[in-house]
DNA sequence: GGGTCTCGAATTTTT
DNA sequence: TTCGAGACCC
């Protein structure tokens, strides 16, 4: 213990012994903050507090796992093992449902995830015959969502005129009775969604303050990580657990706020001061990981956010390079650029590919990437996007399971009754429904009322229905009696599921069959596990709880051979890596379309770059391109004005006066080992500067030296400015495909001279096969290829 | 009731 | 480009 604290510094060393009373911990990017944590929890069970009495809230298992396993190596394994560590949503999930009795929900509540959630309310929409036009999904979900936050319950609602007016003047009045359909439903169906495990528990502290009191009792030191994206729901969580004993302590940075979206409030760290006023107030500002450099730049860009708290993070640790900024000509040639970086320094420098980080803003672009690293067979892994239990055939497979637990779970029922097909369509199921809805029960109770109630449904159908009750009843009691394994294994065999799943020989088929597998592997090592440990529970409701709360970096395993990675800037949350790639710098991608409105979103955008940027240790790449697919099609792209507001001395600016014409590699064969264009073509490159001076000739592009700091940076103008705009026009497209027939000699730039054989594929899209005399054959895209004619 | 085809919309980020 | 919903036909 004591080694430990001795390699902290004076904060750090406050923040842990600071145990008794608020405090707030103002942790800057790479400021060593989980070890704080870590240390400050080791130091709490040192001095001889129960961990059975520490309540640690994290932003995501992943972390809490990290946390109590560093923790378990300073003190003894079974006290770490008996802290309460978790994220907001599954320790109060596991909390409700030990209470869920008060709140008249079933113990083993579903949780239904955004799909389930989604689909509810589709329903719902479609059963009040609204336009769903207006009324759209997502847009109904995200308003009952933020309304949930906010604490407001359709009861409380109803008094709001002001919530009302909005929503009308939105064009949908039927907001109210959709949100309290919804919670009618949801309740009925036994299911919580996710705000619900923040709602419930509120409303169960309210209403019941012999339980509150019962965990203030129990939880007399909370710690809070990621303080700044908690939303307010998950804040008056922690005030109401807290204000007894008020040992709370919150770490967070403001700076690195990126959740506002799903309704984080970033004045909860900002007000702290207000609800605690004798908080100690502790900043750690020194920066552990990244250069001078990066840290740097990263400064001088969140210098354009108006909200936040005054801190001066700083490291001294080496200058390291300067961070390049690199403009490529297409999302492909961004991702070639990239890859053949990588390469480069992997061989230069021998570092391991898990070095690497890929970080964009959103997941459609992490497709470029892929292939580029495919075709070089560099190992990644892309982390993200749908994750394991979101799959199609494992949610089949799980809504069985769901349902033979919790038989009322209608979205789970609805899933499955004809999957597969066993001759139960929309007809019955709307017949079905409406008893449903007429008698206040759920789908599984108007199903049991069948045989006794003619609903209009004819016999051999009444018939099935009856069948495929038994069958998830059956499920149930083998639920009860085998273990998680044993259990899953019978239901996927007699569900028939399996079957339907083994018939479909094509390549997307034996993937899902492969994952149904890959699940039950899962489930077999969750089994074991219990099995070992002593009151471990290996049984199918054990192993179902709280899968909806798992993400995909909560379950990818951290196996074999180092990846590069590939993910979302806000799953890069709290990780660092040595090697940096930012990319997709531009207008309308980051910042995104949808965040450019306002500048509160456009601050929100900017900390996202903030959070990027402060990801890298020794070196970081900024890359745009000039066009990019976007939604099927090619569209032009502007540099994102956030490569504006860095400060100019930190950045290595490469950009091409002349674009190379249009050259996206991506002529399969060429592609491997065509350097990108900086590389290689020799085009005329410029120092850039704001004046526009003119080139300096061609040199080493890679060499080429930062611009000299002219430009006072505009703060947040909303017009993208000048300096990476590039000074001439650049030309884009390139020449026209040639016009070449059969039998035509050509020349390629890289094969060679050769003969065209054919001529395939359709306009805009014409391949040429070409017999080169020295390079084989080849396939080359006409529109990118550039060959010339030979007479 | 079931299967196939066509058309249209979608891409922000996640517990 | 891909996915989902709805229409249409068996």
């Amino acid at each position: 213990m004591n080694d430990l604290r001795a390699g902290l510094n004076p904060p750090q060393l406050e923040a842990v012994e600071h145990t008794e009373g608020p405090v707030m911990v103002i942790a800057g990017a790479g400021s060593g903050k989980t070890r704080v944590l870590t240390v400050r929890i080791a130091h709490l069970l040192e001095k001889g507090v129960d961990p059975f009495n520490v309540l640690a809230l994290t932003f995501t298992n992943k972390a809490a796992r990290e946390m109590q396993g560093r923790i378990a190596k300073l003190v003894d394994a079974s006290s770490a093992k008996s802290l309460w560590m978790g994220t907001f949503h599954s320790v109060f999930a596991r909390i409700l449902r030990s209470e869920a009795g008060r709140l008249g929900f079933p113990s083993n509540f579903t949780i239904y995830d955004t799909e389930d959630a989604q689909k509810v309310l589709a329903g719902l929409i479609k059963e009040a015959q609204l336009d769903k036009d207006i009324y759209k999904v997502k847009a109904v979900a995200s308003r009952i969502s933020q309304y949930k936050n906010a604490l407001i319950t359709p009861k409380a609602y109803d008094q709001r005129g002001d919530l009302q007016e909005q929503d009308a003047a939105a064009r949908l009045p039927q907001l109210g009775n959709l949100y309290r359909a919804y919670m009618e439903k949801c309740f009925r169906a036994g299911a919580m969604d996710f705000d619900d495990l923040l709602l419930k528990t509120n409303e169960l502290f309210i209403r019941f303050p012999e339980a509150l009191a019962k965990y203030q009792e129990r939880f007399k030191y909370i710690l809070v990580d990621e303080y700044q994206d908690t939303n307010h729901s998950q804040y008056l969580i922690v005030k109401a657990l807290a204000s007894r004993y008020e040992n709370l302590c919150v770490v967070g940075d403001d700076a690195q706020s990126i959740y506002a979206f799903r309704g984080a409030n970033i004045r909860n760290i900002l007000n702290f001061r207000s609800d605690y006023p004798d908080a100690a107030e502790i900043r750690l500002e020194q920066n552990y990981r990244s250069t001078k450099n990066i840290v740097g730049a990263a400064n001088s860009l969140i210098a354009h956010n108006q909200e936040q708290l005054e801190k001066n993070v700083w490291t001294a640790n080496a200058d390291g390079d300067l961070i390049v900024v690199h403009k490529a000509m297409s999302d492909t040639d961004e991702a070639h650029y990239v890859a053949q970086t990588m390469w480069d320094r992997h061989m230069r420098e021998q570092r391991n590919w898990d070095q690497f980080a890929i970080l964009y803003r959103t997941n459609a672009q992490s497709r470029s990437f892929e292939e580029a690293f495919r075709r070089r067979n560099i190992p990644y892994t892309i982390y993200g996007g749908t994750s394991f239990y979101q799959r199609k055939e494992i949610k089949d497979v799980m809504a069985y399971v769901r349902l033979a637990l919790n038989p009322n779970d209608e979205e789970a029922l609805r899933r499955i009754i004809n999957l597969p097909t066993r001759g139960i369509g929309d007809t019955t199921l709307t017949r079905l429904t409406v008893v449903a809805s007429e008698q206040g029960l759920s789908l599984w109770g108007a199903l049991n009322l069948l045989p006794s109630l003619d609903m209009g449904i004819n016999r051999p159908t009444v018939q099935k229905l009856v069948d495929f009750a038994d069958l998830i009843r059956s499920f149930g009691v083998v639920a009860g009696q085998k273990n998680a394994f044993d259990a899953v294994e019978h239901i996927a065999k007699h569900s028939g599921l399996v079957r339907t799943l083994a018939e479909d020989k094509t390549p997307e088929g034996i993937s899902r069959y492969e994952n149904v597998q890959e699940l039950l592997n899962g489930i077999q090592e969750f089994v074991e596990e219990q099995e070992q440990v002593e009151g471990g529970n290996p049984s199918l409701d054990a192993f179902s709880q709280d899968i909806a709360l798992l993400t995909d970096v909560d379950t990818k395993k951290e196996d074999d051979q180092p990846k590069v990675t590939l993910m979302t800037i806000h799953l890069a949350k709290g990780l660092e890596f040595p090697v940096v790639f930012v990319v997709g710098l531009e207008e309308t991608l980051f910042p995104s379309m949808m965040a450019s409105q306002s500048r509160s979103d456009l601050e929100e955008e900017r900390r996202l770059f903030y959070v990027a940027l402060t990801r890298a240790e020794h070196a970081a790449y900024l890359t745009y391109a000039h066009v990019r697919f976007r939604w099927g099609k090619l569209v032009d792209c502007e540099p994102s004005r956030f490569l504006d507001e860095l400060d100019e001395k930190y950045l290595d600016v490469h950009i091409p006066v002349v674009a190379p014409s249009y050259r996206a590699p991506q002529s399969l064969l060429d592609a491997f080992d065509a350097p990108s264009p900086v590389v290689r073509t020799g085009e005329k490159y410029q120092r850039t500067n704001a004046a526009g001076s003119a080139p300096g000739g061609p040199r080493d592009p890679r060499k080429t030296t930062a611009p000299k700091p002219s430009s006072n940076p505009t703060p947040l103008s909303l017009a993208a400015p000048g300096r990476f705009k590039p000074v001439e026009s650049v030309q884009s497209g390139g020449q026209a495909p040639l016009d070449l027939t059969a039998g035509e000699r050509v020349l390629h730039e890289r094969f060679g001279t050769g003969t065209v054989a054919e001529i395939s594929g359709e306009t805009g899209d014409l391949r040429a096969t070409v017999h080169f005399d020295n390079a084989g054959v080849k396939k080359l895209l006409l529109k990118f290829a550039k060959l010339q004619r030979l007479i």
